[in-house]
RNA sequence: GCUCGAAUGGUGGAAUGGUAGACACGAAGGACUUAAAAUCCUUUGGCCAUUGCGGCUGUGCGGGUUCGAGUCCCGCUUCGAGUACCA
């Protein structure tokens, strides 16, 4: 019998399927294991062969796990809202929900060739509302929450109410957007507005006045993480600085949570450290600047507080509520003229200019150190979103502050021994203070770390100013003017913003005769029919970010059709949380943020028993695409092929990698490819036309997309799994070379062949060899340490080295055979699978038991040593493995070439290590 | 600019501080075949020697630690990824 790859495949994933074999169910008896896929977005061009190598990593290591007798939980599912099936239906007006659906089918179609062990009936969709009903429902959960910066903890806002009623705003510690004052009596007077107002500036999601990311050509707000040079990170539009009223999710409240949670989990420390400069903490100080002859103080942020005797000049942000407060009038044009200019600017334009600019505004400040004044100036360089949107400059000590004074003149002082600041400024956070003394604060002599401690400590003293954290983490701007998205489950009752009923959710999208915002600039939302509650109350218009349906996904799988609840307790207790996440690093500061943010929250309600949603993360590399190139010589149908083409003026093309193999053309298909084509003619070399070749992004405009379907049918999906693995470390970025495929297709044929010798069986039953059982033993040691490490590419390597071995030996043995398959079934699990059946299982191989090595078998009776002379290997000795090292070194010296390399000289010392090597030391 | 990572044959890549190049591809030669495919065998870092089967050299560059360094430390070069007026 031959080796059918087809045959095996479908009929193998058709008993999977019928049987559900991978059904997964809480087992209070085992202990779970649970591994995620980050699940994908169903775009329309379908997967090429870059998106299955995560997938094929995890599958192999759940079943791995389940080998080991671990209840697995291993999900599939959709992130299914998005921009892409939006633009699409903007176009073409087809609804987003077929769009979608239809690349869901396509999905899951290939992603069933592939054979992976996912249970099936768990999937979700986070467009389904059965599941948006609880993003929508987190949100209410959200919005009726605050942030108690003392216990580090979400805690419900009615506490909060109860308090202001109580005691208003004193002793309130809770994360806000800008810090309050009131009375209980001021309270109990506002009005519903004045009170919703002021509750927004506390609730964990609320409305708030933000800068935004604006994209003009999306007609939608992005955050953050959405954005990346000044352009959108879909589509590549232009992005502009906008202030809107959006509602936004307090993550910054969250922020030294998120950072000291990154200790508690195993992700790689490239990651971690992406996040740790994402959120950005710093610790420095807040300082009171005194405005001269006003009533005005300047609060500002530093984190260089040694450096206020250098202070010469103040700059605030053009955005800035200190602007109008400071300016004089006589600067009052030159200063509104200044920020009108920057406003038509976009952040793109202003970070390609990194031009100087400036305006004064009239205003002195006094340093409170030196007591001398010191002019306050407008400036871009200086960003509203952070600190307090206005900073002491020293101008000796940082570069843009220097930059800054060097263009208007302004005194530069420097305060560090040594620093030359004459041609730039000396930013180093290290030598010894001068110039800083006041008579009261003495600074000089002292390290600048000492004067930075000795800085805070007298500020704080003085009342001038206070140790302070800034976090550059900023709240995550929620609302997106779009169509394709989760409605906000909200209404609006005179203008206050209210949550509905959860028991009334899922609020359900509605439907709209075109995907674009309205003729008065609302959004999609706003063309919907009686979008409105049931006592006509309009409802927001808004839907919610991609990011929405991804934060707490993992949960869902636990308990997808719970309809009472996110996810029972008892599921929750005992899934807990995700063990093994894989997936790409271009989630680190988004998803991989908000998820854990989300999961924290949730955590602080008690409704998740984990505070860290996923424990170990790994990121799978990027595949990239290998392009192909033909080389035409200009003014003709003449193609040269590529050692030859030096000798002609040739135009390199692009050529369909799927009719190349091994870089050499298949010529007739190339003639057939495209009718201009047709009538091409070649100058071959060797008979053969060679293709150029270049790593580039795998996309159909540059015809290198390689489909897994295709591979599938021509190699199987057992091949296609173990050729993924085998390219290289999981998380290394490669590319796609299919050059090299054929060596893993051999392999499963050579062990085919063990088991087959044309149509006769061949499997003996016998007692394995002591060779037999060295070589298996070997290899279950090997690749069971390789899995556990993600080395999948070298135990796929272990697994070729057994087969030749057991080829060698002429070794059919059953039971040896049997292990083999067992090992090898997370790999290439169709043909383990139809193998085990061939040694006459029953069942599936899921329910072999992983093998575990025995060292006795990999004893030896002989070892070789390396003899070696001052490090350099110069002959083997075998002796017996029990020799003692005195008799070993003897051994080693005894040997007739041990004179040659000794040669003369007296041997000082000798290094045995053992099993491996005898240095000897001669000199 | 800052942070992190990488650099090993023609190619993808192996090497708990212990004989660098496992395994695979490709290439060359051979066997089988009328022929091709498939399969099998041999060779394959470089240089020299191959009727002496061995020698020299070699993991981006320069130092260091060590009996011994691809691996550890210091200083560079190049490439990749992330991030950026964050005070």
């Amino acid at each position: 019998m031959e080796y059918n790859h087809r045959d095996i495949e479908a009929r193998w994933q058709k008993y999977w399927k019928e049987n559900k074999i991978y059904k997964a169910e809480v087992d209070n008896s085992r202990p779970k294991f649970y591994v995620l896929d980050m699940f994908p977005y169903p775009s329309g061009a379908g997967l090429h062969v870059g998106h299955p190598l995560g997938y094929i990593a995890s599958d192999i290591y759940s079943r791995f796990k389940r080998l080991q007798g671990f209840n697995v939980l291993h999900p599939m599912g959709y992130d299914a809202y998005g921009l892409p099936a939006e633009q699409y239906a903007i176009q073409t007006g087809q609804h987003p929900e077929i769009t979608t659906h239809n690349n869901i089918a396509r999905y899951r179609s290939q992603l069933d060739k592939i054979g992976f062990c996912y249970d099936w009936d768990r999937e979700i969709k986070t467009c389904d509302p059965e599941y948006y009903k609880w993003t929508q429902w987190a949100f209410i959960r959200m919005f009726n929450s605050y942030y108690d910066k003392k216990l580090e903890k979400a805690l419900p806002i009615s506490d909060l109410v109860s308090h202001f009623e109580k005691c208003g705003s004193e002793g309130v510690s809770a994360a806000c957007s800008k810090d309050m004052s009131f009375t209980a009596s001021d309270w109990s007077n506002m009005s519903d507005k004045e009170k919703s107002d002021v509750l927004m500036n506390y609730r964990i999601a609320y409305l708030g006045n933000t800068m935004v990311n604006w994209c003009p050509k999306l007609g939608t707000v992005l955050a953050n993480d959405e954005v990346s040079e000044g352009v959108s990170i879909r589509g590549g539009y232009p992005v502009e600085q906008k202030l809107m009223y959006q509602w936004c999710l307090r993550v910054s409240a969250y922020a030294q949570r998120l950072l000291d949670g990154l200790d508690t989990i195993d992700w790689t420390d490239s990651l971690k450290e992406t996040q740790r400069n994402w959120i950005g903490r710093s610790e420095g100080a807040e300082m009171i600047f005194k405005i001269a002859d006003s009533d005005v103080e300047l609060e500002i942020f530093t984190t260089r507080a040694d450096t206020v005797f250098g202070v010469t000049f103040m700059v605030l942000a053009p955005e800035s509520a200190y602007v109008d407060m400071v300016t004089t009038p006589d600067q009052r044009k030159e200063v509104d003229e200044y920020i009108k200019s920057i406003k038509h600017k976009t952040e793109r334009e202003r970070m390609i200019e990194k031009k100087v600019t400036g305006v004064f505004t009239g205003a002195y400040a006094i340093n409170p150190l030196t007591n001398e004044k010191i002019p306050v100036w407008v400036s871009d360089y200086v960003l509203a979103g952070y600190g307090t949107g206005a900073i002491m400059a020293v101008p000796a000590h940082d570069s843009r502050d220097y930059a800054f004074a060097r263009h208007f003149n302004l005194p530069i002082i420097p305060l560090i021994e040594g620093a030359d600041v004459s041609e730039e400024s000396f930013d180093a956070k290290s030598g010894k203070m001068i110039n800083s003394n006041n008579g009261d604060l003495n600074l000089n002599g002292l390290e600048v770390k000492d004067a930075i401690a000795t800085t805070k400590r007298y500020i704080s003293e003085k009342g001038i100013g206070k140790v302070k954290v800034n976090y550059r983490l900023r709240d995550a701007i929620f609302s997106r003017q779009r169509y394709w998205g989760e409605p906000f489950p909200v209404y609006y009752k005179d203008g206050i913003p209210h949550m509905m009923d959860e028991n009334k959710l899922p609020l359900l999208l509605p439907e709209v005769d075109k995907f674009l915002p309205t003729e008065t600039g609302e959004p999609p939302l706003g063309r919907a029919k009686n979008w409105q509650t049931e006592e006509g109350y309009p409802i927001e218009l808004c839907t919610m970010p991609g990011f929405a349906g991804s934060s707490a996904y993992y949960l869902r799988y636990m308990d997808p059709h719970n309809d009472n609840a996110l996810v029972s307790e008892e599921a929750d207790k005992y899934w807990r949380n995700v063990d093994l996440y894989i997936g790409g690093t271009e989630h680190a500061t988004g998803h991989l943020i908000y998820s854990r943010f989300w999961n924290k929250f949730l955590y602080d309600l008690g409704i998740v028993c984990e505070e860290e949603p996923f424990k170990k993360l790994i990121n799978q590399g990027m595949i990239q695409g290998r392009s192909n190139f033909v080389y035409r010589i200009k003014d003709t149908n003449k193609f040269v092929s590529y050692n030859l083409k030096k000798d002609y003026d040739v135009t390199p093309i692009h050529v369909d990698v799927n009719i190349v193999s091994n870089d050499v053309l298949d010529i007739d298909a190339f003639r057939n490819w495209r009718p201009e084509f047709n009538d091409a003619e070649f100058i071959l070399e060797d008979g053969k036309y060679i293709c150029g070749y270049a790593v580039e992004k795998m996309s159909k405009s540059m015809f290198n997309v390689v489909n897994p379907d295709d591979i599938v049918e021509r190699y199987g999906a057992d091949t296609l799994r173990l050729y993924e693995m085998f390219l290289g470390p999981l998380e290394q970025s490669k590319p796609w070379d299919t050059n090299g495929i054929d060596g893993v297709n051999r392999f499963l044929k050579k062990l085919w062949g063990l088991f087959y010798k044309g149509d006769n069986m061949v499997v003996t039953d016998e007692q394995p060899s002591r060779e037999e059982l060295k070589s298996i033993h070997k290899l279950i040691k090997k690749v069971t340490y390789d899995i556990e490490n993600f080395s999948f590419n070298t135990s796929i390597s272990a697994f070729m080295i057994c087969v030749n071995e057991f080829n060698q030996l002429k070794s059919h043995n059953r039971e040896v055979l049997m292990q083999y398959i067992t090992l090898l079934a997370p790999f290439a699990p169709h043909i383990s699978e139809e193998l085990w059946h061939v040694l006459g299982n029953e069942g599936t191989v899921c329910d072999a038991k992983w093998p575990v090595h025995n060292d006795e078998y990999l004893k030896e009776d002989k070892v070789t040593y390396a003899v070696s002379f001052n490090g350099k290997a110069r002959y083997n000795i075998e002796v017996p493995a029990d020799m003692p090292q005195k008799d070993v070194e003897e051994k080693a010296l005894s040997h007739e070439l041990a004179q040659k390399w000794i040669d003369g000289k007296t041997i000082r010392k000798i290094i045995v290590v053992p099993r491996k090597i005898v240095n000897i030391v001669v000199g």
